[in-house]
DNA sequence: TTAAGTGCAAATTCTTTGCATCATA
DNA sequence: TATGATGCAAAGAATTTGCACTTAA
């Protein structure tokens, strides 16, 4: 398996340790493209590893998305925004300050090269997200 | 406040009704462009209406979101999702099934129109997301 | 008048964490 | 063998819901 050399360096490099736990949870999360929640990936690694706890599949899927490993999908934290703007467009999420900024140029986006007409997929809406550091938490840094 | 007479009809349309507390979470709402969670929201009603309760505010914003009147941010979901591929990649989630699938074809964005370089917004990554309907659930679709 | 909506509190769901123990390096 | 990681269970945080009461239409 040689995703597994990538793990090896990462957790050396950080001097971490490769335990059972870990090295299951990336590869159970390298054998799918479902995109599974913390839940999914438990039940995954349980049926090879069935003391494993959740807590431990947790921890264990913080420190891979620390280490780059893997990525997680929400907005900035898990809860719900809300925005009586409902006309589309672009938002822009600081990572440090956790504000989103609206980005008002409209979407100019060729969607037929990314969903083939043909493909299937009907699109509803759609969203282009930012994430990075916003005007003011560049300038104010500390160092 | 000329916004209220789209709440208006829109209640009226669905058989439902204009109560007082329904009316100030619109108005609120339609006042900031921060993209506050649910328990701001709160807050903000409660200035006006002391006596508003916290569940009140969820079901009138699911409601108001219900009539196309305000957007909701968020995954599919309110929890994490983790995906062991960390290329630059979209995605598409079926708001049927909740599936998300990948699409492979690469991004290919002009964010210097939408966010030119003296904008003072650093980009670390981004991320295009489509919703709508996936090719299983509109073949299976019953009448 | 009547049924949609509210307030309250309990229940659910997802995630984090404290602590004693385990096991990797 | 030292300390990072685990298992367990309890705590935390966001959201939903059951129910008796209220109120808009």
């Amino acid at each position: 398996m040689k995703n597994m050399s990538v793990l090896t360096e990462k957790v050396r490099e950080q001097g971490l340790r490769l335990t059972r736990q870990r090295k299951v949870v990336y590869e159970e999360l390298t054998k799918v493209d479902t995109h599974p929640r913390a839940e999914e990936v438990f039940q995954m690694v349980k049926r090879r590893l069935p003391q494993v706890s959740l807590g431990t599949v947790y921890r264990n899927l913080k420190t891979l998305k620390e280490m780059g490993l893997i990525s997680e999908y929400k907005y900035a934290r898990n809860y719900s925004r809300f925005d009586a703007r409902i006309e589309a467009h672009h938002h822009f999420t600081c990572l440090k300050c956790d504000r989103i900024f609206d980005l008002l140029e409209p979407p100019d986006l060729n969607f037929e090269q990314i969903l083939p007409k043909n493909s299937g997929f009907k699109v509803d809406y759609s969203r282009l997200e930012f994430y990075g550091e916003c005007p003011g938490c560049s300038s104010t840094r500390s160092f």
